[in-house]
DNA sequence: TAGCGACTGGTTTTT
DNA sequence: CCAGTCGCTA
């Protein structure tokens, strides 16, 4: 617990400012490292403390359940006891929230399920069958994207079906968005664009709810604005409308979700719609080294579409940013681990000061397997989440059964987990029945089961053997949905594990068991935080926590363990070493990526931030070869255009893992040698480098013509010293990656990778 | 109905 | 390489 005057201390004056301005709206640049995060802390506690504002007045939204968490905990140590008022979180689980206790409005049942990924494809699926279209023609997927990408601006169905006009493709996807909208209403579930779909209709149809809460929150702050939604920025845009006092804060170099709808002109038009706005621009960088930042920076500079942000730092020089070219894949990851081993032998460094960044993360795979036979731990985020695995779905999907029975797809998914002699042709049967009674699948299956009992005929066209078999599972559902609402949560999950068979079905499974086991257990270790909670809320709080956690909030720092990470994943993060490897056209960028300018921009931007992670050291890598699918190999790979845009003067190239013994060897594991990596690099250079010389002439896209005075082969490249005239001077390159291009003679080979 | 083997096609990033 | 799908058999 602080004074307020304190919390200004230590602030520099654009810091200072932004903390200060509390009225009106304003907007926040916030470039990598300026210390964004303890502005937003303080700038909230300043309001409590400095100002008298209520944190039961503030609404904080946030990009990952995570950094809501840490500022409440920050916010805590501020402002002592009264902070738990504060409202923060992300838009997704705000939204959720809200709905929950005014969805009544929209006639939401307050007990609505909210779908995941998974779920969403699975009904999208169900939804072209009913359609009549075939899925192999409209890849459920694809379908799901446009509808999630309409769902993002607000249109629903007709509205796209206007827009549609001769598009086939848009006319069937708003067809089967038409679908999917009946699906989920008669499901009683919501995707995640519903929940801010549906938050933004009931503040515009219900003005007096909107009201209310523009009454409460006072105050608004949102941060990572340059990756939010149009929905998400009208519904803050809504929230704000009485007082204005609207705060957001973001930076467009930062902007890697436009891919989720994520649309940077939010920020970029933030002043233009509200033309009162301050805007403080926090530009100085207190994360790293100021080599990295240049390098960083120089990236960046090549993208057309920005806004200089004057971003500089008070930081030391540093190490130059360390280049390593591997032959393999494997190779590469064995450098990683290795030169982490070597950080933490020579420069005390620990592995857990250390994240890996990858643009895929199939791209870890390799890494991991570095790390077990040199017995590094490590931390891997994502990857197959834990909320995807098989075990926890079908486990989700008998509590989401339990809590809301009109979830025809939780059904569908259990119902022959284990298997219970209810196939397809039954299930489909049951279906179509029901639908044709206009009730939820389950609700037909207890009326097969009542009829049973009562020894009337059976109302679907079943086989007995199965009418037992859905008469035993309605039962058996039935009775653990009565005590859903009496045992708490965890009692509940074990005797669903029993009475469904599931725990049996998974212990005896031939596909790795007590893993799988181990999985649920640790779901029913989680399950128990909420046992506290009075019966229906407990599972409640389980479902909405299982459907809206990211991965990154599941993330914790551990002391002794690296961190693998996607470079997505990394954003707010900060290490003191960071490797990035895969620097390849085709990876990062990603290839998916090359077809439009804006795209390799937003690659460019997710570079960016993978390099302004770094606070001490940084280390890019790239393979010359790159496992395929099936080990095949696509052809050598080309080195990222990124690498050839940071400064030449920033970066060095490196051989890794080796100590100043040089005890490790560097070895790739099959008989490959750095050595060789050297003379692949010569050769991956291109003809023309072998035939460079001493004396040559050349000309640098940056320092003009020179004259090769020295050639030397390094570790892993062929570093070369130009003496540049017009009072350029000497200069050490790297044959590789300098834009370089030999001015006599037949070559019009540019020297650097494509 | 369930389980198995063969086959296909497809692969970014995630709240 | 992997997951999802298809068709066959018990």
């Amino acid at each position: 617990m602080v004074v307020a005057a304190e919390l200004l201390g230590g602030l520099n004056p654009a810091q200072r400012e932004a903390v200060e301005t509390v009225e009106g709206p304003l907007l926040i640049v916030a470039g990598p490292g300026s210390g964004k995060t303890r502005v937003i802390t303080h700038r909230i506690a300043w309001l409590v403390l400095g100002c008298g504002v209520r944190p039961y007045d503030i609404l904080a939204m946030t990009f990952t359940n995570k950094a809501a968490r840490e500022m409440g905990d920050r916010l805590g140590r501020l402002v002592g006891g009264h902070s738990d008022a504060l409202t923060a979180g992300t838009f997704h689980s705000f939204c959720a929230r809200l709905l929950r206790r005014e969805g009544e409005h929209l006639g939401l049942p307050r007990n609505y399920l909210i779908y995941d990924d998974a779920d969403q494809t699975a009904a999208i699926k169900q939804c072209l069958e009913d359609g009549g279209y075939d899925p192999r023609r409209f890849p459920p997927r694809a379908v799901l994207s446009r509808i999630s990408r309409a769902k993002s601006v607000l249109q629903d169905s007709r509205v796209m079906a206007q827009q549609a006009q001769g598009d086939y493709f848009e006319e069937v996807c708003a067809r089967v968005y038409r679908l999917y909208e009946e699906l989920l209403g008669r499901n009683s579930a919501l995707d995640f664009d519903d929940l801010l779909l549906r938050t933004a209709q009931l503040f515009r149809e219900f003005p007096a709810v909107l009201g209310r809460y523009q009454q409460r929150y006072n105050y608004l702050m949102v941060d990572e604005f340059q990756d939010t939604n149009i929905a998400q920025y009208r519904i803050s845009q809504m929230l704000a409308r009485t007082h204005e006092n609207f705060c957001v804060v973001g930076d467009p170099d930062q902007s890697i979700y436009s891919w989720r709808s994520a649309d940077v002109r939010n920020i970029l038009n933030f002043k233009t719609d509200y033309p009162g706005a301050r805007v403080i621009a926090l530009g100085q960088n207190y994360r790293s080294t100021a080599t990295i930042l240049n390098a960083a920076q120089g990236l960046i500079s090549s993208n057309g579409q920005r806004l200089e942000n004057g971003l500089f730092t008070e930081n030391a020089t540093g190490l130059p940013v360390q280049l390593h070219e591997a032959y393999t894949e494997d190779e590469e990851a064995g450098s990683v681990i290795a030169e982490i081993g070597r950080l933490a032998r020579e420069e005390g460094f620990k592995p857990g000061d250390c994240a890996v960044l990858y643009r895929v993360n199939a791209q870890s795979r390799a890494l991991e397997e570095a790390c077990l036979s040199q017995g590094v731990k490590y931390r891997l985020v994502g990857g197959t989440r834990f909320y995807q695995r098989r075990e926890i779905k079908d486990l989700t999907a008998y509590l989401r059964l339990l809590y809301n029975q009109q979830d025809d797809v939780s059904l569908s998914r259990i119902i022959s987990v284990p298997p219970r002699g209810i196939g397809v042709k039954s299930i489909q049967q049951i279906g179509q029945w029901a639908a044709s009674q206009g009730i939820s699948m389950f609700e037909g299956m207890r009326r097969v089961a009542a009829a049973r009992e009562s020894g009337m005929p059976c109302p679907a066209r079943l086989a007995s053997r199965t009418v037992a078999a859905v008469a035993r599972f309605a039962g058996v559902i039935d009775r653990l949905a009565a005590l859903s609402q009496e045992v708490e949560i965890v009692k509940l999950v074990d005797l669903l594990l029993e009475e469904s068979g599931l725990r049996k079905h998974i212990q005896e499974s031939d596909d790795r068991p007590e893993e799988r086991w181990e999985n649920v257990l640790a779901y029913r270790a989680l399950a128990q935080e909420f046992n506290a909670e009075t019966p229906p809320d407990g599972l409640a709080g389980l479902l909405e926590r299982t459907a809206l956690v990211s991965q990154v909030d599941e993330y914790e720092e551990a002391e002794d363990s690296l961190t693998l990470i996607t470079l997505h994943q990394a954003k707010g993060l900060e290490f003191p070493v960071v490797f990035i490897v895969g620097l390849e056209e085709g990876l990062l960028p990603h290839s998916r990526s090359l077809d439009s300018e804006e795209q390799v921009e937003e690659e460019r931007r997710l570079c960016y931030v993978g390099m302004t992670r770094a606070q001490q050291r940084l280390y890019l890598l790239r393979a010359f070869r790159r496992g395929f699918r099936n080990g095949t190999t696509s052809g050598p790979a080309v080195a990222s255009r990124f690498l050839r845009e940071i400064p030449g003067g920033l970066v060095a190239s490196a051989a890794l893992g080796r100590g100043r013994a040089g005890a490790v060897a560097a070895d790739d594991g099959r008989g490959g040698s750095i050595r060789a990596a050297a003379l692949a690099a010569a050769a991956a250079a291109g003809p023309a480098a072998e035939r460079l010389r001493v004396g040559d002439a050349v000309r640098h896209r940056a320092f003009g013509e020179g004259i090769v005075t020295a050639y030397d082969p390094t570790a892993s490249d062929v570093e070369i010293t130009v003496e540049f005239s017009g009072g350029v001077g000497a200069k050490r390159l790297l044959l590789s990656y300098a834009p370089l291009e030999r001015l006599e003679g037949s070559g019009d080979s540019g020297l650097g990778g494509r």
